[in-house]
DNA sequence: CCAGACTCTGCAATCGATTGCAGAAATAAT
DNA sequence: ATTATTTCTGCAATCGATTGCAGAGTCTGG
């Protein structure tokens, strides 16, 4: 019951008396066996309570219907919401789906990358962590053929798949609206400039202040990682500010959710005092009081996209063709915190 | 460069004038070859690019170092909690992570637990689906002594690890409270009682209740699924009802938010109108208008345990040994809805 | 009745790494 | 100098499934 346990098409074959190689054939219902034969041998597999190796299987066929998902956060709504996306074309199309998340730190990424590598994953879709800089860790699967898709925080200047959102539209929109609303004196709190979602944010966000007419201060943009704490340490040093500002785009719906609760505890009104938009449309935004009003990106539809991109990658041999950059639209949602 | 591009241990020693043996053991640190030796067949594979092929080395050895983690889904805070402390523990110790979402479907519930077995993952952690009410699926896991544990939403009658929180307690601290705070006619929304955990709640919710000597009212206790509109039709129905109540312990925080947010858009205030407790601390939680009191659990130190108890199962070899029931404590979080 | 076409099944090599065992080489002991 | 011991290496089988190729068996048409 120890030895015996592991129950291959050879106990099968011998059980039978035919050949392995016709149940591995049955067993994936290759039209070239006997309709007879085939029932047969699955019967019989059924009850000797047969369970296919797929390692086994694997080796030999040099593939594993498995795609590896690499991110930074799987608890961030956007994260998980492009997780169901991939799972949701993936399953559909027989293959299975590694998750793993690198906490934004470099060196789990690495970590991550080889060993998906060494699983000899069929391809990897990636957003990059916070702190990556480098691509060594990737180049890995360019060289050796195996598809690579990015999404949202992509690699410029490696050559594959990305699927992106319109950052630079996010940006410029969140503040155009905070200057329709009354906006005048804009501040800005972004994410570190590396990742180019940030930057594209920061310039969509510059851009709509110059072509308002208002003269854009650099002391009103801070940069850091964009988590609670960040957010709170961003909106103390706005406000420490001798202009203060009057209304803030922030690179994510954390930073805004900070600076409302800081405000809050000052006394201080938002939107009455302050305008405040967000970025991502975490859940928690649409139930805080007041509302955050914040983009929408399409996480699901971006994760759908990049498992159908690296699906068809995967089955086509000549993979080196033009590599796609889908750059899907934003949507702004006004809720409370930027209308008086 | 395309069948040259799997550089395999053979290609190694052939280059080296060795035995592939050699080559395999000095590469896994087999202190048995001379340090010399080593260290050229390091270099030459560094310098070959060699990369080592898992499968190859999982089917002879019959090891994976992958533990598969089997869960409704992974955008709920708890259970991404959870997931970060598996992965930590796991990390550690050397052992990969595969992350796979249930979404509460039993059918997927099964299929993702076929492919981890066929995957010949080295163990499994479990918590179940809201519609799973057999355990077919994971005797497969149990009888070939693949190591299991299941969290928080465990099947009573298999026989493996369980973690979970003190559910009962947990329902009975929050209705307690919710007395203390002054209610008087206190209403339960509750998850499928074909999970302990939900049975557990509402346990020591009634219990709670008798003890203060008031009574249950079974049409102020209503079981539903716990989505968001599951909460809202729960609220209204609740608040039909001729004697309303004057107190809610929803069973989780989700619709501890319909509740708030269906009331608030009645006119109905919360904490002075109706008092509400919630159960999970999401995140939300803490940031809404009023901030929800809930019970607090603790999702990574579930995690670390978890793969704690399954890594020791699966390093020692007779796995039937006891098994053990870890119960972790609650944690009464006082927020906003529920004091006057 | 036979050549040719068609169906199905089996043989054996293969994927890439691991490992028990045997034996070569170097060293120590007698 | 010979034997015993230690230290490394190499041979070859093995894990479980897949697949090109060969060939057995059946069927069809002439």
């Amino acid at each position: 019951m120890d030895k015996q346990s592991e129950i291959t098409i050879h106990d099968i074959a011998r059980k039978m008396n035919i050949a392995a190689s016709t149940v591995s054939r049955a067993l994936n219902n290759n039209p070239i066996v006997n309709q007879e034969t085939r029932r047969l041998i699955e019967r019989t597999a059924r009850e000797m309570g047969y369970r296919p190796n797929t390692m086994a299987a694997n080796l030999r066929t040099r593939r594993t219907n498995t795609i590896g998902v690499i991110l930074p956060l799987i608890n961030r709504y956007f994260f998980s919401s492009v997780i169901s996306g991939i799972e949701d074309i993936a399953y559909k199309n027989g293959f299975a789906v590694t998750i793993s998340q690198s906490n934004d730190n470099f060196e789990k990424e690495t970590k991550i990358a080889q060993n998906f590598y060494s699983n000899r994953v069929d391809g990897i879709i990636v957003s990059l962590g916070m702190e990556t800089k480098s691509f060594e860790h990737l180049r890995l699967f360019s060289e050796k053929k195996v598809p690579v898709v990015f999404f949202d925080r992509v690699a410029d200047d490696v050559s594959a798949h990305k699927i992106v959102v319109d950052d630079y539209q996010g940006g410029y929109r969140a503040t155009e609206h905070l200057i329709a609303s009354g906006g005048k004196r804009i501040a800005h709190i972004g994410g570190p400039l590396n990742l180019n979602i940030y930057r594209d944010r920061r310039d969509g966000f510059k851009t709509a202040i110059h072509h308002a007419g208002l003269p854009v201060d650099e002391s009103m943009i801070i940069h850091n990682s964009l988590t609670r704490a960040d957010g709170t340490n961003a909106i103390k040093r706005l406000m420490a500010n001798p202009k203060k500002p009057d209304a803030i785009f922030c690179a994510n719906d954390t930073t805004a959710l900070s600076a409302i609760i800081h405000l809050r505890e000052k006394g201080i009104k938002v939107p009455n005092d302050i305008l405040i938009v967000g970025f991502s449309n975490e859940p928690f935004s649409e139930v805080v009081t007041p509302s955050i009003s914040t983009i929408g990106q399409p996480g699901f539809e971006m994760g759908q996209k990049a498992a159908e991109l690296l699906i068809t990658d995967i089955k086509s041999k000549n993979a080196d063709d033009l590599f796609q950059k889908l750059v899907m639209p934003t949507e702004l949602i006004i809720r409370d915190s930027s209308v008086r």
